[in-house]
RNA sequence: GCGCUUGUGGUGGAAUUGGUAGACACGCCAGACUUAGGAUCUGGUGCCGCGAGGCGUGUAAGUUCGAGUCUUAUCAGGCGUACCA
């Protein structure tokens, strides 16, 4: 019988579906395995085959951890707000639901043709009220809660008003926006207004008056994360720093429990680091600095405080409210014309252009520890979000501060021994220090004591400082980190609303038990006239407290009906906690039920990009640890096991147009130079300059473009002039890089289904190389796994009618082969390392069809073992071979040793670590036996024997290796 | 600059605690069959050499009886990050 795939795979996924074969229930009696995929955002060019290799990975693993006796848990569903359908909604008026609604259905049915056994039941939608209720709920309780720094938790706003009403902020240890200092007198005379601005200093999420990141391309505010090179990670458009009132979490006030957790999980190293970058703790201190003739200080943030001695000048901000403070008037329009100046860049001008800039103030601020008077200076390399936005410059060992010196001729002064500053400062944090004065004037004493750093290496004088700086109240030891507060508020149409109406100017809660707050109908995507964001369009966008409903904007008096917000939030909101809602996705009480928490905790495997590193894996472990304070969460991390699969990558081919003609000229005609200017390759033909451009990969094979396709391609190629080679052939270039459709090198997935079934896709994909590598997407190797899979299915069948037998006991040979595949593919699952589990099958199948195995015995767990790969072959097969039941439920086989066991083991011998020949030893022999024989010259050619043995040397079924003299 | 990571045939990639480097697949070569096809099957295929043999895991050194694997230095690529004081 014919391996016909279509007829199986049709034939299976029906059948899938009618049995339910993938729906899990919980189930007390069994032990829980939770497999996840970053779930997709539907885009309007379909899967291409990079989508499914990390969810072919995990459902290989989901499929075998379900074979193993385990309660797998393996949901899929889609990221659905987003960009590109609402940029689509603003060009075409299409309503992004729409849009969503129809790229959803074809990566469904994309998805469908490749068998994964994900539970369907279980789907979530970012975009649907009955999920974004759970965020919208998740982010109120953000607001109706602080961080407590003491108990590193949580905790209901409602106590720290109890805080605030019994002794202001005495004894306050928690995370906030500034430090604010009040007594319980003051808090209590304050109004409700007053109070509310004061608690937006704690909340967890927070009306905040931030910079933040404008793109006015796209009409929205950005995350960190979001900003790629100083533009917009979508679109590539300019990016400005504005100040804004916006929505913020206090992601910050978990940074050290974010750092802490990293090391209980299970993710690559890379990952982690780039972790722990972007939280980027770094420990140092806070010191307070005097203006000089002013009554007015500031404070600044030093690593290395150390340094104290080699400080010859300070740097503010310029955002910074101190600059205006602190100004005199003889440098005030100069200081006015570099704030000026520095507006007028943009984030991207900022982080290329690294020249010198800065302006000195006029004031002069005071070292505590030398009693110096050192210039205060303005400077754009100085950033207001990092620290206190303020520094002590010590140009002799900090780059920065060494080529302002230089630039602005302010003196260098060393600290430590040996150190040559006079061509560049010296960084290193190695050393002795020096140039701290013992006794002389140069420093000031404080109850009866001088800082004192001389000999010390560079951490005790840093230990040593800090102490001081503490003793004596002139500042305090700090730790800062890099990571900040998450901006929450995105000036877009297609995102969750906020559950927040404005009375007085003020955010309000709308009632919880009102929740969802549903997004509104526009009739136009884009921002209003007057600049407010698309919800701004909203006819009916207003909060009526009487009824507590949604009510027409007309209705609004500020008495009872209040205007709601307009803003919505970001795409890494929907995407925080969705892991928990899946575990209960149908409850409309709860995020997710307390049982069905407490049953599958937290994902065991977790398989995505590693381009989410710093945002979404940020986002959604701050997220899950917010939960987790709630009691929501039952792990405090939600991502045990981290896989990043590599991307897969296109072949972009590129013909060649003259430049200003509709001649393409092949590539091997032309002449190439490097251009110094432009920083690439530039190619001309008889002295005219061609251009590349994009060829659809369908158009070309092996490298030669088929000219009559590309002519019905698109019209500006119809008419085209093509020069061919002198073979005749128009000849492209091509380039690896991501696949994309602006790039024309995607290949779908459901043409290699059509052509070779989902099963040799499975396949081939885990075949290509290990997982998370990224390599670029061929089709030259897929045959061999094609072959494979009818070769397989061949050893099964003699004609048209099973060949199994079901009586014959396996020889020896075919046990072992059985059990040595059952070993490996094991082992390989299990470290994930598929693609040498695929060889492993190919082996087997080979060695049984040259022993012509058709035993029940050796081929029925050869089935199972294949099912995680190929389950619709399995299946069939499966089925064949008489059981009722679905693959999916039987048991993986047990590897037994016995089976490996040999009669003989075979040894190579070796002189001095040459190998000259394999010998046979009965299995067992020990190693005096044959160490005997060796110094016998038993296994010993003639040319060593008159030589001598100085040393056997025998690793058991492997190496006898014979040291002579 | 800093951090992480990877270097093995024509190609993708294997190689257990250091123990016959190149599994498996693609490609290529030869052959078989053939209704001549982009089908199927068999054999060969790291490099140099007619051969015996020699050389081979980015480069250089080291440890070892023995190194792709361990140590040190160095070079090259990839990813991340970027004035973080």
């Amino acid at each position: 019988m014919e391996y016909n795939f279509r007829d199986i795979e049709k034939k299976w996924q029906q059948r899938w579906v009618l049995q339910q074969t993938y729906r899990v229930q919980e189930d007390g009696s069994r032990k829980k395995f939770y497999v996840l995929n970053m779930f997709p955002y539907p885009s309007g060019a379909g899967l291409h085959v990079g989508h499914p290799l990390g969810y072919i990975a995990s459902d290989i693993y989901a499929r075998y951890k379900r074979l193993r006796g385990y309660n797998v848990l393996n949901p899929m569903g889609y990221d659905a707000y987003g960009l590109p359908a609402e940029q689509y909604a603003i060009q075409t008026g299409q309503h992004p639901a729409i849009t969503t609604e129809g790229n959803i259905a074809r990566y469904r049915e994309q998805l469908d043709k490749i068998g994964f056994s994900f539970d369907w039941s279980r789907e979530v939608r970012t975009c649907e009220p009955g999920y974004y209720h759970w965020t919208q709920w998740a982010f109120q309780r953000m607001f109706g809660s602080f961080y407590c720094n003491a108990c590193q938790k949580a905790q209901p706003i409602e106590k720290l008003i109890e805080h605030f009403e019994k002794q202001g902020t005495a004894g306050l240890d928690v995370a906030q926006t500034e430090e604010l200092t009040f007594t319980a007198d003051e808090w209590n005379g304050w109004d409700e207004r007053r109070q509310s601005e004061v608690l937006m200093n704690y909340r967890l999420a927070y009306l905040g008056e931030t910079m933040v990141n404008w793109c006015p391309a796209l009409g929205t505010v950005l995350a960190n994360d979001e900003v790629v090179n100083g533009v917009s990670e979508r679109g590539g458009y300019p990016v400005e720093q504005k100040r804004m009132r916006q929505w913020c979490l206090r992601v910050s006030a978990y940074a050290q429990r974010l750092l802490d957790g990293l090391d209980t999980l299970e993710w690559s190293e890379s990952i982690k680091e780039t972790q722990r970058n972007w939280i980027g703790r770094s420990e140092g201190a806070e010191i307070r600095i005097a203006v000089a003739d002013q009554d007015v200080s500031f404070t600044i943030f030093t690593t290395r405080a150390d340094t104290m001695f080699g400080v010859t000048f300070f740097v503010l901000a310029p955002e910074s409210e101190l600059v205006d403070q602190v100004t005199t008037p003889e440098q005030r329009a100069a200081v006015d014309e570099y704030i000026k100046y520095v507006k007028s860049r943009t984030e991207r001008e900022r982080m290329i252009d690294h020249t010198v800039t800065g302006v000195f103030t006029g004031a002069y601020g005071i070292n505590p520890i030398t009693g110096e008077r050192c210039p205060i200076y303005v400077a754009e390399y100085v950033l207001a979000g990092y620290g206190t936005g303020a520094i002590m410059a010590v140009p002799a060992h900090d780059s920065r501060d060494y080529a302002f010196a230089k630039h602005f001729n302010l003196p260098i002064i060393p600290l430590i021994e040996g150190a040559d500053v006079s061509e560049q400062s010296y960084d290193a944090k190695e050393g002795k220090v020096m140039n701290s004065p013992m006794s002389d004037d140069k420093s000031v004493v404080y109850d009866g004591e001088r800082l004192i750093l001389n000999k010390k290496s560079i951490k005790e004088a840093i230990a040593e400082t800090k102490r001081f700086v503490e003793a004596h109240q002139l500042g305090r030891v700090k730790v800062n980190y890099r990571l900040r507060d998450a901006i929450f508020s995105r000036q877009r149409y297609w995102g969750e609303p906020f559950p927040v109406y404005y009375r007085d100017g003020m955010p309000q809660m709308i009632p919880e038990e009102c929740l969802p707050l549903e997004l509104p109908e526009v009739d136009k995507f884009l921002p209003t006239e007057t600049g407010e964001p698309p919800l701004g369009n909203a006819k009916r966008w207003a909060w009526d407290t009487k009824t507590n409903t949604v009510a027409d904007n007309a209705m609004i008096d500020n008495k009872t009906v209040f205007p709601l917000e307009l803003n919505t939030m970001p795409g890494f909101a929907g995407s925080s906690a969705y892991y928990l809602r899946y575990m209960d996705p149908h409850n409309d009480a709860a995020l997710v039920s307390e049982q069905a928490a407490a049953y599958w905790q937290n994902v065991d495997l977790y398989v995505g990009g590693s381009e989410h590193a710093t945002g979404h894996l940020i986002y959604s472990r701050f997220w899950n640890k917010f939960l987790f304070d709630l009691g929501v969460s039952k792990r405090e991390e939600p991502f045990q096991k981290l896989i990043n699969q590599g991307m897969i990558q296109g072949w972009s081919s590129f013909v060649y147009r003259l430049r200003g003609t509709n001649t393409f000229v092949s590539f091997d005609l032309l002449d190439e130079h490097y251009d110094d200017a432009k920083k690439k390759n530039v190619y001309t033909y008889q002295g005219t300059e061609a251009d590349p451009v994009y060829a659809d990969i369908s158009m070309v094979s092996a490298g030669v473009l088929d000219v009559e396709k590309i002519r019905q391609w698109t019209p500006e190629f119809r008419e085209a002039e093509f020069v061919l080679n002198p073979n005749g052939q128009y000849l492209v270039s091509q380039a690896i890089e991501k696949m994309s459709k602006s790039k024309y090198n995607v290949v779908n997935p459901d043409d290699i289904c059509e052509k070779y079934g989902a099963d040799t896709l499975r396949l081939y994909e885990m075949f290509l190389g290990p997982i998370e590598q990224s390599k670029p997407w061929d089709v030259a190797g897929i045959d061999g796994c094609f072959r494979f899979l009818k070769k397989f299915w061949n050893i099964f069948w003699s004609k048209d009618s099973l060949a199994v037998t079901d009586d014959e006991t396996p020889t020896a040979a075919e046990m072992k082969v059985l059990h040595k595949l059952i070993k490996k593919v094991t082992e390989d699952i299990e470290s994930f390392s598929y693609n040498t589990a695929i060889p492993a099958f190919m082996i087997a199948t080979n060695e049984l069809a040259q022993l012509k195995c058709q035993k029940r015995a050796v081929l029925e767990p050869i089935v199972v073992l294949i099912a995680p790969f190929a389950p619709h072959i399995a299946e069939e097969l499966w089925e064949a071979l008489g059981h009722q039941t679905s693959v999916c439920d039987a048991q993986w086989p047990e590897f037994d040793e016995k089976y490996l066991v040999e009669d003989t083991v075979k040894m190579m011998v070796a002189f001095n670590g040459k190998t000259r020949f394999s010998i046979d030893f009965p299995a067992g022999t020990d190693n005096a036996t044959v160490e005997a024989a060796a110094r016998n010259h038993e296994l010993t050619p003639k040319y060593v024997e008159d030589k001598q043995i100085v040393k056997v040397i025998i690793v058991p079924g492997r190496m006898i290796n014979i040291v002579v003299k």
